[in-house]
DNA sequence: TATTATCCTAGTAAGTCTATAGGATAAGAT
DNA sequence: ATCTTATCCTATAGACTTACTAGGATAATA
């Protein structure tokens, strides 16, 4: 499942991507127009600038800006910064990895192969797709 | 992330694949050579023949059996009853939709388009592999 | 210096996960 | 018959995660 952090980072990624780059936009008017609730919303948005992908402005005329062009941003990212590794099990991670203290043989797990592919076709998927392409 | 319950029952229903058919294992042996707590396995195994993969016998010589042929269980089926819906969330499943409540617009959905990518990925390579693919 | 808006830590209610306990039931052996 | 073996089934408990919420600190602008 994808967890709700995770669906109101990337709309409010992508309702930043479609303003004009570096016009900070307030916290409240996200929430508003994606109906997500203001404190929790506020919370995704520090782990995104905290991350890296966002920038923010305090005070009057404040609020949160993209720091690189749509274009450039990777579902990638996105999503091991709001949902965790891309792995759906630590053994296929690869940023991570972790041996399964239950499995004697890694070459021979079948839940490791078939893990394998799904991340794979994942990441190929998540790597090909930026903010850009989301807001189209 | 893969639940437990799901690489448990991966492990168990590929050992039973590589079993000759109909003769039953006992849940002892599966728990034993995969490294699974008894207790917890039996609640798996009891719930993947409820869901039709397994059959079961009591008493001495008991245990459970797949019930078709390897190449016939498809993963689509194994994850659906173990770990549930392929879709990471309930806007895009395919024999699960909700609507999501914040959500005016699907097909403006930045979430639901990616999503709708993911999951398609997803089901093809569930689709196209099977238990008997995983002993391989 | 007053206002605005982010920053940040902490906490909490509800739900899910990972088992475990313990007896009921059924099949085969004696 | 009844003893043994092994699954059947319900209930429960502790740990962890999720989805928020509270409330004040900090910094920028008017």
């Amino acid at each position: 499942m994808l967890s709700k952090k995770t669906k109101y980072g990337i709309k409010a990624l992508t309702f930043l991507a479609k303003q004009e780059q570096n016009v900070p936009v307030q916290i409240a008017t996200i929430a508003e127009m994606e109906n997500i609730s203001l404190k929790f919303l506020e919370s995704i948005l520090l782990t995104l600038r905290k991350s890296g992908l966002l920038g923010s402005k305090k005070g009057k005329g404040g609020g949160y800006y993209l720091l690189k062009d749509p274009k450039e941003v990777k579902m990638t990212t996105v999503m091991r910064v709001l949902e965790g590794p891309i792995a759906m099990i630590p053994c296929v991670s690869l940023n991570y990895y972790e041996k399964c203290e239950d499995c004697p043989n890694e070459a021979a797990c079948a839940v490791h192969h078939l893990m394998i592919r799904v991340r794979d076709s994942n990441l190929k998927i998540y790597g090909e797709t930026s903010l850009a392409d989301l807001i189209n």
